[in-house]
DNA sequence: GAATCGATGGTCT
DNA sequence: GACCATCGATTCT
């Protein structure tokens, strides 16, 4: 199973977001592997993207987005939740794919004991619940996902094909109308552990 | 099921 | 001091 590597991520942010449909994310920790096949993404594109972080400009909370691609942004959001992206395209123009979606692959019996026992099909469907059951917090901020000894890293999986694949706008956003009707969550259609 | 609401703290103006 | 790319419990229909 090979690693994506840096030129996956290094282009545009909508062919980055569709295509890591089906690719797995994988965690290593402490030696065990804990794996998720992602079905559901959301792309975050540039200053001029209202929804974005970025939106406001570079501050040192979103300066990751502006880093090199195949990096993370972990931000923590609501005083209790962190949310993992990838960031993209080149380094300079702030974008990034928001991972919102897994289906447990490995390590499904950690990640029920990360998420305090809940029915499985709540155990990663949903940004921040992905984050505690792969426990990625913010020690991930800015990581580097394509680097050898990555803790966090993408394996090249099953392509997912148009027809399997849903797009629709993002998910708890605000911003104005183009910003809220912008078709910028891809995920896999029917697929059992969607954020919702 | 759907709608509503509180938790809880980092970040930026 | 306001805001927040969420979650889970509670309170309805």
């Amino acid at each position: 199973m090979s690693r994506l590597s840096r030129d996956f991520f290094a282009r545009d942010t909508l062919a980055v977001a569709r295509e890591l449909l089906g690719q797995r994310l994988v965690r290593n920790l402490d030696g065990k592997q804990l794996s998720g096949r992602i079905v559901e993404v959301e792309a975050y594109i540039g200053e001029d993207d209202q929804a974005s972080h970025a939106s406001c400009g570079r501050t040192q909370r979103n300066a990751p987005m502006y880093g090199s691609p195949g990096h993370a942004y972990v931000y923590f959001i609501y005083g209790m939740h962190h949310c993992l992206n990838v960031v993209t395209e080149r380094e300079g123009f702030p974008a990034a794919v928001l991972i919102r979606a897994l289906e447990p692959l490995e390590g499904v019996e950690e990640m029920r004991a990360r998420r305090g026992g809940r029915p499985d099909a709540q155990l990663t469907s949903g940004p921040a619940r992905l984050c505690q059951a792969l426990a990625v917090d913010r020690r991930f901020d800015d990581a580097d996902l394509c680097a050898p000894d990555a803790l966090l890293f993408l394996e090249r999986d099953a392509a997912i094909l148009d027809e399997a694949a849903g797009i629709s706008p993002r998910i708890g956003v605000r911003g104005d109308e183009a910003t809220l009707a912008a078709p910028w969550r891809f995920y896999i259609r029917g697929n059992g552990y969607l954020s919702r």
